[in-house]
DNA sequence: AGGTAACCGAGACGGTACGTCACGTCTTTAC
DNA sequence: GTAAAGACGTGACGTACCGTCTCGGTTACCT
């Protein structure tokens, strides 16, 4: 996962670089410092600054391939094991939804749940970081959503009334909005919420 | 409405104060400058040594009265008319919904919109300042929703089975979510969201 | 004794004065302060606000007594005992400077010396306020210093030749030099010095 | 002549020193930049920001190299051409002293004698900075008189019994009390100091 | 006895400057 | 060409005091 705000693609195959090489350890040490300063701090309160003296590194360096604080904070967070969303797996519409609502409470759940919201605030004082935020973290969700909601209109697990992207925000909205007003997130809740977005996709209660 | 992050309640009904008393003017003043600079820049870009200048007024007297920026701002906006949430009046559970959602949208549509969006983002970093906005922004939401669905639960529109908590994160989330994820807020959002809610409460389809 | 930079002399047999009488109290109050706190703190450090405090008395009151922190200052030091110089009772006039010169280095030693020494340079931006320090401390030593160089030259002790400015600044100058470039000021200095003195107003070795 | 309160001395023949240099064009701004101010304005008046300001430069870059305003303050001052004190090239004690003494009343006379009262005056505050302004101006005057003082000593001009500490403090004294108390550095006054000082040193009057 | 006027404490006010922090850029040497 | 180091101009931070200004309340003398 490539997590950058603006580069649209480097693709090429065997292209010549002159010069000394982009390093991996570099990338790494950056990467590293940031997460190791998150759990100590805010992101309001994370600097380049510190995140380039934590990682022995130049400002520069972090300059050169990130173009803000927020894009290295994304990509420190979301790039950690257990923040990925593959793809669909689930045969059963609502079975994927569920499992879906799950694996992202679950996601949020403690320190990390702290980290995301202030990621997510962080990004809302400009546009494009904003379009980065929601290509980097929101993207897969809501395409897996997405799936599973036509899924279901189509063999008749949900009502063909239903909008697909405000369905997708019934879904996911709770879940941030309770992160982002400081509340708990866990495992009743979701179990909670779940019922509810059944309900809202005009679901047979069969469960 | 009195917005800030600490004071309880210091009631009293002649209490003596020596010394100068604040001046309504310069309160004014700050919160005037606050709002027209939102008007040009984000919340993030709005400073406190820009608000004292363009309010004529010194640093000292915008801290003596605000713990920090993000009160500031909320004061500014939140008791802007047409924020405020009066209490409920509808007769109907589900009607009192239905306006609170079109009431919210009709608020956080347009510039509006985003200002509320970045301030809920710029509370993410404190959780004290995040209660502020809980308590200056979403409570009256919250009560009036509440009040809602214990009537809807009680008079038979909504299943027994809901929980009030979860029902007003299914109601108030997709709104925040949109906003925040930077997507259109408008009136087909608005009513396509109603009748999502009204499955998820487990009313009966009768509209 | 009076300290002040400004007022030339209210002195008025019994003039009517209206209106509630200046409190003595917060005068002494307001000395004894400033005392307390150069005790602790350098000239620079102690600021009007702070004596205020520590005085339980208003800034207008201060202010309206003494045009400045410098003159409060002074009035607090050069009015404790010790720090008076009577007119000269010695009938020798090398006597009469040589004990000037004990007294003189006797006060500006140890913690005195060093609060005289900032007075002094607080002093230095102001010419009005120099101005003041001359009146309220040099002064007296000069008249007295001015007194025995004069029988000095008349009674023939002192070489006629002798301009008396330049020998107080002999005199005097040497102590405040010491004193302002950090260092020590003790009795062998004081013996050192008026030996000194003595033959630079062309006195016969006697002694 | 390299003015600072701290710094020992980093010999060292050709140190590596990563990073940007440091800008010889930035320092020579401040400076400038506050020789200026200081024909304006007493040196309490002078701010750094204002220091900064005025030579294009952050106030950060001054903060690097200077630990406080006085410390800018004697480097713009006491580097000016006119202000070093170059060792004694007289053959004749007296002479040398005479000569220092004529030198040091001419470099106070006019706007620089009020210049460096007020910075001796600015450096009664804090002990540390007070070492500095005896390194920076008073050293190298201490010195050669030293010297001269010695000189006379040895070869009979002057009475051995002579302190040199002291000797030097009734030369110098009279200048900086003159200069402190606001009165007139002339020639006069120059030529008289003189003469009191051949006296105080026990020295035959030939002149 | 009441009026009047200057005093007093408290503390808010518009300011200026402080010294620090982080920003994003630039300039150096080394790899 | 990329890297670490670190200096640079910029701008905001939150704090400390400045000297002034209102407040309510307090003496005192003079009618």
């Amino acid at each position: 996962m490539q997590v950058s705000a603006t580069q649209p693609m480097p693709e090429k195959e065997h292209e010549f670089k002159a010069g000394r090489p982009r390093s991996e350890e570099s990338r790494r040490a950056i990467l590293d410092a940031t997460r190791r300063l998150l759990t100590h701090m805010s992101v309001n309160k994370v600097s380049i600054e510190a995140i380039a003296k934590k990682a022995g590194v130049g400002k520069t360096t972090i300059y050169r391939w990130w173009p803000n604080k927020q894009s290295v904070v994304m990509e420190a967070v979301f790039t950690q094991p257990g923040f990925q969303n593959f793809m669909p797996q689930a045969d059963n519409a609502f079975e994927g939804i569920k499992g879906q609502i799950e694996k992202l409470v679950r996601q949020l759940t403690g320190k990390n749940g702290r980290i995301v919201a202030e990621i997510i605030g962080e990004c809302q004082g400009d546009v494009e970081i904003l379009k980065a935020l929601v290509k980097n973290f929101f993207q897969d969700r809501y395409n897996s959503l997405a799936y599973y909601i036509q899924k279901g209109k189509q063999d008749g697990t949900f009502d063909t009334g239903v909008d697909v992207e405000v369905a997708i925000d019934v879904i996911l909205g709770p879940v941030i909005f309770r992160l982002m007003s400081g509340q708990n997130l866990d495992e009743a809740f979701s179990r909670n919420l779940t019922n509810m977005v059944r309900g809202a996709m005009g679901a047979k209660h069969t469960a």
